[in-house]
DNA sequence: CTGATTGCGGACAGTTCTGTCCGTAGAACG
DNA sequence: CGTTCTACGGACAGAACTGTCCGCAATCAG
């Protein structure tokens, strides 16, 4: 109650929050991916990204709060990425450019910088409705990519295809992810490139 | 330190204290497929189970043992109910019969009885080894089964196009449970049915 | 350089969870 | 019918986690 609310009222005022902000949310996004929604604390996250626990309810207004914010963050940059890849490929390679990018051998390995859903996807049906809705909204933005990519774009098909190949996808790597056996590992990885690219090359 | 050991060493001694191993254990296999292996709480399980928790140590050496042995129960009982609906189906539609079944509404709605992979799949990688290993016999054991009731068995790729759909599968049971649209949960499970049941009837 | 603002650190409170311990009720057996 | 054994109940200890509160120090304006 210093004093009744704005004094100069400039707009740019919020600079330094922010950049903190945002450190908190990058290092949450790949904290929920790596350890699961349930298996990180607050005081983790804070200590990773070089604080303290005391100062975190100023950025959020709960956990819950922080990891709805960091499962979107995640999702969002995921379909940037396939955007990216779709974009950057030869003409009518860009379906085999995600695929192999996302069975690659790296991505496989490193759950907390990649695809959210096949990281968090079996803890999802017990999150904060908002949560939920994000993962959503970013999974029908990678069947609607998927599908401008498909060759028989504008049938009505290709919406269908692509969403069995998206849940291909994601499915593989989860499995591959979970298995103690790298050799099945590669090989579930390897029949599902051959099961959606038949004609390789 | 009161007797030596045993007196009459007659066998089937376990008795009484097997009926509630196994009933904490089937409570466990459901608890952790609705909530999680971080959501459940040992005296939670121990209540579904009509128990207290201050008898659970006499079971099981620690809630990890539980955790573990309950996957196991669920991966097993899984892949049982799977080959039932093998040899239940005419020849030929054993497929068909079991990508019916797992992706039907009943499946998708009932989790806390369902593939334990698709319930628990993104947190695999960071349960203790033995549990991981559970599962991976178990998701061999399943690819083995959908091998032999591929068109080509015997053929190499039967085991490539196994593989292949159980990842499907699995994948699009995840998201059709993850999202929070009926509609294109529904869409999602035909998607995958089409793709790998082209000529259906 | 001086003063006001605020983002952050450290300590605290309340809750929840795992694991321990011991007494007891009730089953199994002679 | 009486005795022994054991599975289970209740209470306790220790740790971890979320959320709160207040003071300080760094930052920016004048």
């Amino acid at each position: 109650m210093t004093v009744m609310q704005t004094k100069s009222s400039k707009r740019p005022a919020a600079s330094r929050k922010e950049v903190t902000h945002e450190r908190i949310v990058e290092v949450a996004s790949r904290a929920i991916r790596r350890s699961g929604y349930d298996g990180t604390g607050v005081a983790d996250i804070m200590k990773e990204a070089g604080l303290t626990h005391g100062g975190f309810y100023a950025h959020f207004a709960s956990r819950d709060a922080l990891l709805a914010e960091a499962g979107d963050r995640a999702g969002a940059d995921s379909v940037a990425l396939a955007t990216r890849l779709a974009a950057a490929a030869p003409p009518g390679q860009a379906i085999k450019a995600i695929m192999d990018a996302y069975l690659s051998p790296e991505h496989i390995a490193s759950i907390e910088r990649g695809c959210p859903v096949s990281a968090l996807g079996s803890e999802m049906p017990r999150q904060a409705p908002e949560v939920r809705h994000a993962a959503t909204v970013h999974i029908k933005e990678m069947v609607d990519l998927l599908a401008r990519q498909m060759p028989d774009w504008g049938q009505p098909q290709a919406h269908e295809q692509a969403m069995a190949l998206l849940c291909s996808l994601i499915g593989t790597t989860m499995l591959a992810r979970a298995v103690d056996d790298p050799k099945l590992s590669a090989a579930l990885c390897a029949a599902t490139l051959k099961q959606f690219l038949p004609a390789a090359e």
